[in-house]
DNA sequence: ACTTTTACCTAACGACCGGTAGGTAGATAA
DNA sequence: TTATCTACCTACCGGTCGTTAGGTAAAAGT
């Protein structure tokens, strides 16, 4: 099927989400994603037919799909305690985005093309949802439903803030903070 | 010293200040700036001879003196009690943010070039701990300074995260509930 | 053996980018 | 009155953008 040094789409997406999450959609051009794949840029289009923006959606799919099935799914171990599930999850932030160099792409593609490109928009809603909901899912035992779902909407923007608040401090205490904070939180 | 119908340079900074928190530092071009100040791209290098980077730089500087002046200063008023003084400013960030589409400048522009312009981020240092300081303005007398800075820094987190997940919902309600929780928060 | 498909390539497109050179009409200063 | 300065202008630069057309060699299918 392939010819024998076959790229694959799958380490072009994973080169470009690296760069757009680096660089941000606009900045981070299809040159320098052929580029760091080692190909050229037209080549880019026989994976992903309708271009650049193509490539964001299939990105923001991706890191959906990463986020549900490696950062939030602890969240639903029915084997443990709520203190431990959310030590747990709070344990795989810091160790994921300790590395990621610029951040959340969630965060930073939301922000850059929120007022111009509307079609982005259903990702950040569901990727939003979904660490709302592994955040209610550990709160719904201890709280009431709707004092669970408040919480974990603050969660999610404290989150956020500490990752944006990363970019600013240039070190992880932010988000280390935030998980001290919200375990902390749980035992009062 | 101007022709009849001069511009000055304080327009074009409030005109690229909308037009850069709407679209970002690089998809913000500098023929949408002039043309939507009704002049010539060329004529912008007349009050910036530095070009863009020079723009967004005193736009980065109106921000922060705006901030310091209209919204946080009433972090300092000793006439009122500390719960007044929060609720005074969380008053003044709803009725501001509320009509600015796009969001928090400095937040956007923080996360689209934090990777990639250095330049820029003594900016984002200034304000985010104009922010803190603000909330710890507030904060020190109920707490110890420890304390309070913890609290503070987890203010200025959740303020942000507000506004990022107000460009989710498309509506002010995370930035209504961050208002609400700290007002609560302090009166326990 | 022959055909089709895959995974690339080279070359070029028009549009737009930030930025520069140099001019000009009108207001101001001497 | 004359000289200077201000606030623009037109025209253009090289470069890069996303995208398209069309080719090619090798692998896979029949």
């Amino acid at each position: 099927m392939s010819p024998k040094t076959a790229l694959g789409k799958w380490e072009i997406l994973l080169k470009a989400y690296t760069l757009f999450r680096k660089q941000g959609y606009h900045a981070a051009s299809l040159s320098d994603l052929a580029e760091c794949c080692g190909i050229r840029k037209a080549s880019l289009y026989h994976y992903f037919k309708h271009g650049k923006q193509q490539i964001m959606e299939e990105v923001l799919k991706y890191v959906i799909n990463y986020t549900r099935e490696r950062l939030i799914n602890s969240a639903s171990d029915e084997s443990r305690s709520p203190h431990q599930r959310l030590h747990r999850i709070t344990e795989k932030m810091q160790k994921f985005y300790q590395f990621q160099t610029g951040g959340c792409l969630m965060g930073n593609i939301l922000l850059e093309t929120a007022q111009s490109n509307k079609a982005f928009h259903p990702y950040f809603e569901e990727y939003f949802q979904a660490w709302e909901d592994a955040f209610f899912l550990i709160l719904q035992h201890q709280y009431d439903e709707i004092k669970a779902r408040k919480k974990a909407r603050r969660y999610v923007r404290e989150f956020q803030g500490a990752i944006m608040m990363m970019q600013v401090t240039k070190n992880a205490k932010p988000l280390e903070e935030f998980s001290e904070n919200i375990l902390e939180e749980l035992d009062e």
